[in-house]
DNA sequence: CAAAAATATATCGCGCACGATATAATATAA
DNA sequence: TTATATTATATCGTGCGCGATATATTTTTG
């Protein structure tokens, strides 16, 4: 009787996480192409069509992602002039991110993205909704990682 | 009643894919530090504890990537004198990659890892079979991608 | 009040991943 | 056999993500 190897590719549950965030990223990437985003800009920007207005801390929770990767990130966004940056007069420490009328338009050319990829991940509505809540359960288990 | 919104972050399923997957990689750093490996130089040693020998386009299907992100990758390995790399004199085009001496002992140092990782993970058995199912199905499904 | 701690953002260097493209070697077709 | 197609690998430039570190501002503590 074969032993349990830990080593080998196909037991690990890290290697196809990190294979199909990859292959994720690779099926925006047409799509994204023509709204002139990157994956993570257009995450970036979800959150701006949702929220109108936040500082980088925000921008930081809600993508769980850290200032040294979005710090250039938005001022290359700021450059594409979807977003615009200003000091906040309250409290000198805070950037006020919000969204320009380009930015604000790109919206509608984002819309059927959402449905385009879901169609390629051919899943049932009960698989998603399993890999949805297992992900969350993941993401928000020792927070601070 | 709201209607629902494709756009909101939370209404994504390839987010905290992404998400996680990021976290993935954070998660395993301070222990492959130990290594001198990065993940993706990890899972490639993986491969060739099981392998012993391969060429780069085996490696390149077994990892779901391409050459332009594993032939620098490689390099770095061999640098490292973890890995052989030579010609092939069959078919000149192939390359010859094998475990150096130094590589193939490196396993015995990598062995604990996968179960401090699992530990990180707080899955149950059952979350951890259906992910790992549904991860595959959504990777092996428009294979070219 | 001043000193110390906490907070928000910025910068640096490194190693991916990627699409696009190039090159050399081999296989196939005419 | 020569032209064409295919295959394996290499190179380029861009934009992340990351840990480490720095700086400016605000808050807390004594």
């Amino acid at each position: 009787m074969a032993e349990f190897d830990p080593l080998l590719l196909k037991n690990q549950l890290c290697f196809p996480t990190y294979a199909v965030s990859n292959k994720i990223l690779r099926m925006y990437k047409p799509f994204l192409d023509e709204l002139d985003l990157t994956y993570t800009q257009y995450i970036c920007m979800m959150v701006m069509w949702e929220k109108k207005e936040v500082n980088e801390k925000e921008l930081c929770d809600s993508l769980y992602l850290k200032t040294n990767t979005l710090t250039p990130l938005i001022k290359r966004l700021e450059e594409k002039n979807y977003i615009k940056i200003t000091k906040s007069k309250v409290d000198k420490r805070n950037l006020v991110i919000s969204l320009t009328d380009e930015g604000l338009n790109l919206r509608s050319k984002a819309i059927n993205i959402p449905g385009c990829i879901k169609e390629e991940f051919n899943l049932t509505n009960e698989e998603a909704m399993f890999l949805y809540k297992i992900l969350y359960k993941i993401l928000n288990y020792n927070k601070e990682d």
